[in-house]
DNA sequence: CAGAAACTGATACAGTGTATCATGACACTC
DNA sequence: GAGTGTCATGATACACTGTATCAGTTTCTG
């Protein structure tokens, strides 16, 4: 298995590559989330960026999402969260108690996943896999 | 692989196992849910049973929820959907053209999922996977 | 630099779920 | 079967997340 911590990938690129323009906003909204190591919720965003609207926020984050770049995940409460998506197809770790999101990547998940994919009737279009989890810090300070 | 197609487990009992009172209201819940056999969301219900309070939905399948006996899943346009869950741990398909939500259990997902455990850092506290699909109907419609 | 196209931000709205609280229903005892 | 404490209900208001609208602005291209 392999934990990730690797660079961001270039976000803005990412953006332009699709035909969008790159505007002041999408700038300061991108920058911010190549900073962000964790999850991170839109208002969060909102609330960092004062000098952006935040229905461009959501747009932009959207506009992301759609690129492929950021996930969005669901926490076991019900709540969402966003994480910056590193490159490769992986899948992610939430801590039940900080809401800390790590990812990972496993081969045997990918074999496993065709596997089962090829007794799935109708055609698998995407997958989504999420493990709840009480990190090691909360484990320490608990 | 395992499909299922087996009895719902009595809702009811469930909610009165946990110590809760039976009331007319929670009675109508159930017994619409029981008769799901595919996703639905909490407005539907609220829409099916007009006799029934929104809040008072909510509340039973937050209740349910609670429980284990209900799930709630996440599509991939972001929107969300409860589904019932039959007994045993299991995972689901989501079509992403008519959101038939359907269920399967497979020995090596847990094996794999186990396996995955042993390496994560913290302590795993549970799970989430789901796939998306289009189903054979819309394949064949489409 | 001019014009078309894309983007922004303020606002209003939509969807989903929760908090509040006066009223009503359950279940339990006598 | 009536009385009673507790729990549940439902109407309403609110919170949170995200989207639609639209006049005004910025960007890109020629």
């Amino acid at each position: 298995m392999t934990l990730s911590a690797r660079a961001n990938p270039d976000l803005l690129a990412t953006l332009e590559d699709r035909g969008y323009r790159v505007t002041r906003p999408r700038r300061e909204v991108v920058n911010l989330l190549g900073q962000k190591q964790e999850g991170f919720s839109a208002e969060e965003v909102c609330a960092e960026l004062p000098g952006v609207g935040r229905a461009t926020v959501y747009r932009s984050i959207k506009l992301l999402l759609e690129a492929g770049v950021v996930c969005k995940l669901m926490l076991p409460n019900g709540g969402q969260k966003y994480s910056l998506a590193r490159g490769e197809h992986h899948h992610h770790t939430v801590c039940v108690m900080c809401g800390t999101v790590g990812e990972f990547r496993d081969s045997s998940v990918e074999r496993v996943l065709r596997t089962i994919g090829a007794d799935i009737p109708g055609k698998i279009v995407g997958h989504r896999m999420e493990f709840y989890i009480t990190c090691q810090d909360c484990l320490d300070t608990s």
